[in-house]
RNA sequence: GGGGGUUUGCCCGAGUGGUUAAAGGGGGCGGACUGUAAAUCCGCUGGCUACGCCUACACAGGUUCAAAUCCUGUAGCCCCCA
């Protein structure tokens, strides 16, 4: 992919939202292959969907030949970014801080790569920042930071305003993030900064800095926010963040969160997101357009995301376990396959004999299963037809469970509803 | 400190001696429809192997054949006077 070509594809994703010089980066960026870089915050021991777009914008430069700088705010990440916040953050630990970085450097690994001509670099703050004492730092950066430009940044106009306020650890990240610019530029000669929109003020602090400090010229580019067509942020849902790690969030659960997506959503998460091709792209939009009950354009972006996050592997457990958790047939299975289909549903366990005799009143295992609060719902349930054995209905409130109702060696699978799963373990 | 009012199920809110497990609405849960959507429609919404029994209308006690409903006391909330 050639120079011209990286920001054609930007702007037509929708990538560019503010620019500090958009000819300027142009010329620099045809004059040949540069150094870009994007830092990431390690709050958390993995990253989600939030810091993928920026993992992908890296990905998309260094496809058009660039080299990327992930760089881990393992310094950074101590005080706590304010922009955007509308709380004084809490201040993680040493240990935990390490864990993270440790965690999510190990993430991108599978986002660029780090070998070759422009092989990525992967870096971490802490490195220049630890040794970096308090009166030194004053003298060498803080003497070319005019708190005057600082207060009329927004991120930090927005803080003053609130009731919290702004500590002066908060007040002082912006200084810190613009010398990383500065470092990097002498460093790797990296001249280009991206970042979130929310990073703009902190971007162009890099970029006032390191004309001050260097007498370079260096540029700036940020991407909108994933959010919703109402507003919110993407990526997170009542229980928490859409997590790229799979213990965290599952396959199925990511796969299903993609699938999910509204129609006025669907379009900027495949430009924003994904690699799908200009051709692809416009044929999706049609078919939301032409007919949106079909869910073409999430069903493809699911594919694709599960795919590119959790492989081929990922995406077929995801696949397979959607389709028997939507009502498909269960037909007989073994422990393992139904361990790793219904890996996000509540189990119990029980004691095997209950199915000799006269069997296991179907009213308790409801119970046990922890599907209803008390036989009177269980019993309602099934009057009204809401529960299931296996994906089958249960129609008679007296039903006596035995062997021959366990969908593998040693479990049964209950649901209330369309959606409401629970596996019940019949142990020894 | 004195006087008046109020307290109902997950929430709001009717009910002022018996047919009241308590109208109506909201929420929740099921079902139908659908795009694994929205809207709509229908049903359910104290417990118990249950045509019966038990527990419930702030709490404790009383009157009565019978109380959420009447009386007394206690507590919470609200208003008025000082």
């Amino acid at each position: 992919m050639s120079q011209t070509d990286l920001l054609a594809e930007l702007s037509w994703r929708g990538l560019i939202h503010q620019c500090t010089d958009q000819t300027g980066l142009s010329e620099l960026l045809a004059s040949g292959p540069q150094t870009v870089y994007i830092g990431f915050d390690p709050t958390a021991s993995s990253l989600h969907v939030g810091s993928m777009m920026q993992l992908m914008m890296l990905r998309r430069f260094q496809k058009a030949g660039h080299r990327p700088i992930a760089l881990v705010g393992g310094a950074t990440g101590m005080i706590g970014d304010p922009s955007g916040k509308s709380e004084e953050r809490n201040l993680l630990s040493a240990e935990q801080l390490q864990k993270n970085v440790d965690g999510v450097a190990q993430q991108m690994r599978q986002f660029l790569e780090f070998d070759g001509d422009q092989a990525a670099v992967l870096l971490n703050n802490y490195e220049w920042m630890q040794s970096y004492s308090y009166l030194d730092f004053l003298r060498d950066v803080g003497k070319s930071f005019p708190v005057g430009g600082m207060l009329g940044k927004e991120s930090v106009r927005a803080r003053l305003d609130s009731e919290t306020g702004l500590s002066y650890t908060e007040f002082s990240y912006m200084l810190l993030q613009a010398f990383d610019f500065v470092q990097l530029c002498r460093s790797h000669g990296c001249r280009i900064q991206a970042g979130g929109s929310d990073q703009w003020g902190n971007i162009t602090a890099g970029i006032d800095l390191a004309r001050r400090m260097l007498g370079e010229q260096v540029f700036g580019v940020t991407a909108p926010l994933l959010t919703t067509s109402d507003g919110r942020k993407m990526g997170k849902t009542e229980s928490g963040a859409i997590w790229l790690d799979p213990k965290r969030t599952s396959p199925y659960q990511f796969y299903q969160y993609w699938r999910n997506v509204e129609d006025a959503d669907v379009m900027r998460c495949i430009a924003y997101l994904t690699e799908i091709e200009k051709e692809e792209y416009e044929s999706l939009s049609e078919a939301t357009e032409s007919d949106p009950g079909r869910r073409t354009a999430q069903n493809r972006l699911a594919q694709w995301m599960t795919e590119f996050v959790h492989g081929s592997e990922g995406i077929s457990a995801a696949v397979r376990a959607s389709k028997i958790l939507f009502g498909g047939e269960i037909g007989s299975q073994t422990d393992e396959s139904l361990g790793e289909i219904f890996a996000d549903v509540p189990s119990s366990e029980v004691e095997r004999q209950l199915l000799n005799d006269d069997g296991y009143w179907v009213v308790e295992a409801l119970q046990a299963a922890g599907l209803v609060a008390s036989g009177g719902e269980a019993r309602r349930a099934i009057k009204e037809g809401g529960i299931y054995l296996n994906n089958e209905r249960v129609v008679d409130q007296q039903y006596r469970l035995g062997e021959k109702d366990l969908a593998s060696e040693t479990v049964m699978i209950f649901r209330k509803g369309k959606r409401n799963y629970a596996l019940l373990r019949f142990s020894v």
